[in-house]
DNA sequence: ATGAAAGCGCTAACAG
DNA sequence: CTGTTAGCGCTTTCAT
C-alpha cells in the first residue's frame, strides 16, 4: 500500500498524489477528488519514515533560558532541554540553548533582538512579564520567528502558545491542601515568591489568595515576601518571618529557593518547634524538596513535568514551522506529590 | 554526515559500519574499534527516518482487555488503546484489541492459549491474579510471545514488565489524604473494592491499611466490601453500609463503580446529611468522578495516565521484539486531582 | 495542471 | 569476517 498504488487506482501519477496528500496547490478539483477517493478506498496511510527521509529539511530552534544559577528548577529544565535536544537530533531537529541573566529583562530583550530568521526557525523562552519584553516578542514574531513561552507566560503578546501548568489552578490547589489540613481554628498563612514580575509566580499567588479568602477566611494571609529564587535570601527572610509570627500555620512556597525554606523551617526556635509545623506546600520537585517531603517538613509538592513541557514546546515549534495553524496546545498537568508518591 | 562518510573515515564498507552500529556480530574487535572512533570523530548520528524506511518489518501486538461493560475506566482504556493503535499504524505497528469477560479467569486463559506466535509478536494484558492465569502467561512466554501486564499485574510470573501505577503507594496516598483531612477525633473508615482477585485493588488496600493503622489509629477500618466494579451493586452495598454506620468519616473507593458511590453519598439519610460528608478518595477520573469532585462530593481522585500506560506498553513490546533486554520499564506517575485541578 | 525520474540514508540479501 | 548491490516509500526537481 504505497503512493504508487494510490496513483494507479486514481489513474494519475505519483507527483499528483503527493500534491493532493500534502495539500499543495496546482491540482484540478476533479483530480483531487479522484485521488481522495482512491486513498479512501485503499485505506492508504502515509509511511512517516519514508516521508521523513525524503524531506531533507533541518529545523533549528532556540531555547532561551535564564542563565545557570542557584535555581535548581531552572537547572533541571536546562537538563531536560539538553536531553530533548540530543534525542531530537536524529529527527533532524537542532536545538540550541541560549541564556540571559535571571530576572534581567533588558538582557532578555537584547538576546531576543539578536535572533536571525536565517538560522533560527523558532524560539521557546522562559519569559519575564514586562512591556519591553512583550514588545520584543512581538517584534520577533513580526520578523518571522515564531515564539512559544515556556514555564512562565507573557500575555497578551503574539507568542503562539504557552507551555506549562495552569498556575492559577496550582495556587488554588495549594490553598485547598493547606486549608483542609490545618487543624487549628485560626492562624496565619505565609507566601514566598521569587519575584512578582514572574508571571507564573503572580498567577499562583492569585489562585492561592482567591481560594484562601473564599473558603478559609479564618486563616489570615500575610503579604508575600520576595526571595529572588535564591535560597540564601529566602532563608533569611523566612527565618525572620517565622520568628516574628509564632502563629504561622501554613506556608506556600511559590517559587524556587526551597533549600532556604527548608533550612528556615528546620531551625525554628524551640518555642515554635513545640507547635505542630506549618502545613507547607512548595513547588518543583528538586532533590531538596524531595527530601523535605520525605522527612515530613513539606506536606506536599506541586510539580510540573519539565520533559513534557519541553517536548510540547518543540512539537509546537515544529507545527508552527509547517504552518499548521490548528496545533492543539495542551496545558501540562499539575502533579501533586505527597510523601507516599515521591518519584 | 551519513554511514557512507563513516565508512570512508574508518576505511571499511557500508555494511561493516551497519553491523557495528547495530551491534550485529561477525566483526573483528579491531574493526569495531575503528568504526566506533570514526563515529565519534565525525559526531555521526543515525537518521531514524532512513533507518525506519529500510527495515520493512511490521510488528503485530495484541491488547487483551476485559470486554466492554459497565466499567468506564476499562472503556476509557479501550479508547486509549484504539487511539494509540491508529497513531502507531504509520510507524508500522499493528495493534489488535482482544477481550475476555470481566473477572473471568478461565476465558482469559483460553484467549491467551489461542494466541499464535505467527501472527502476534507480543501481548499487553489487563490480568487477573490467579494460578491458572499465571501458568497460562508463563506458557505463552515459553511459546515465544512476550507479555507485559497493564493496569493490574500478575506476579510472580514470566511477564516482562508491569505498566501501571504503584498501587501500594496509591493506597498510602489515599490514607494520608483522608487521615489528614478528617477533623473529628474518631470515626470509621470504609473501603470499597471491585474484587480482591484484582492485584491492583489488593495492593491499594494494602497500602491504605498500612498507613491508616500506623498514622491514624484513632480511625477504625471497616472490612472492605466488594462492588464488582459495577455501580448498581456498589450503590446498594455502600448505601447499606452508610445507613448502618452513622459515623463513617472517610471512604476509599478502590475500584470502579464510582457512579454507585456517588449515588449512595448523595442519598444519605437526612440524619446523616446534617453531618459533614465523609472525606472521600476515589480512583479513575471518569466523567462521573469528575463531576463528583467538582461538586465537592469527592475530596480527591487518584488517577493514572492511560495514554502513557498504553504507550509504555507498546514501547516495551517493541523493545522485547528487538531483544533489547535493558529496556527501562517506568512506573506510571500517580496523579492526584482535587477540585481545582480537574482536567 | 500533470508526469518522469532522481535521490534521501539506511538495512538486508547475497557474494566473496 | 567483510564488501557489493538493490531497494524501502516518499518528496522534489525538472519537463511537458
Amino acid at each position: 500500500m504505497t503512493v504508487f498504488d494510490v496513483a494507479a487506482e486514481a489513474g494519475v501519477s505519483l507527483a499528483t498524489v503527493d500534491r493532493v496528500l500534502n495539500g499543495r496547490k496546482g491540482v484540478r478539483p476533479a483530480t483531487i477528488g479522484r485521488v481522495r477517493s482512491a486513498v479512501e478506498r485503499l485505506g492508504f496511510k502515509r509511511d512517516s519514515f519514508a516521508a521523513g527521509l525524503a524531506t531533507r529539511r533541518q529545523e533549528r530552534f532556540c531555547f532561551m533560558l535564564p542563565a545557570r544559577g542557584p535555581n535548581s528548577f531552572m537547572n533541571a529544565l536546562r537538563e531536560s532541554v539538553a536531553a530533548a535536544a540530543a534525542r531530537m537530533e536524529e529527527n533532524r531537529v537542532i536545538v540550541r540553548i541560549l541564556d540571559y541573566p535571571a530576572f534581567d529583562e533588558q538582557m532578555l530583550c537584547r538576546r531576543l533582538a539578536e535572533l536571525d530568521p536565517r538560522d533560527c526557525d523558532g524560539v521557546a523562552a522562559v519569559a519575564i512579564e514586562s512591556p519591553p519584553v512583550r514588545q520584543e516578542i512581538d517584534r520577533l514574531v513580526a520578523r518571522g520567528i515564531p515564539l512559544v513561552t515556556l514555564v512562565s507566560d507573557v500575555s497578551p503578546s503574539r507568542r503562539a502558545h504557552f507551555h506549562g501548568i495552569d498556575n492559577k489552578a496550582a495556587g488554588r490547589v495549594a490553598a485547598s491542601l493547606i486549608g483542609r489540613m490545618v487543624h487549628v481554628p485560626r492562624g496565619k498563612i505565609a507566601m514566598v515568591v521569587g519575584r512578582m514580575t514572574l508571571h507564573d509566580h503572580a498567577d499562583r499567588r492569585l489562585g492561592f489568595e482567591q481560594v484562601m479568602r473564599r473558603e478559609f477566611p479564618q486563616l489570615a494571609l500575610l503579604p508575600p515576601i520576595e526571595g529572588l529564587d535564591d535560597s540564601t535570601v529566602t532563608e533569611k527572610l523566612v527565618g525572620r518571618l517565622l520568628a516574628l509570627n509564632e502563629d504561622i500555620v501554613g506556608l506556600y512556597s511559590i517559587g524556587a529557593g526551597n533549600r532556604g525554606i527548608i533550612a528556615a523551617l528546620a531551625h525554628r526556635r524551640p518555642s515554635q518547634a513545640a507547635l505542630p509545623p506549618p502545613v507547607t506546600v512548595a513547588h518543583e520537585l528538586t532533590p531538596h524538596a524531595r527530601d523535605a517531603l520525605l522527612s515530613g517538613l513539606f506536606t506536599a509538592v506541586l510539580h510540573q513535568d519539565q520533559e513534557q513541557e519541553v517536548a510540547d514546546a518543540i512539537a509546537a515549534l515544529r507545527a508552527l514551522n509547517r504552518d499548521e495553524a490548528d496545533f492543539p496546545a495542551r496545558t501540562v498537568r499539575l502533579q501533586i506529590f505527597l510523601r507516599d508518591n515521591v518519584p
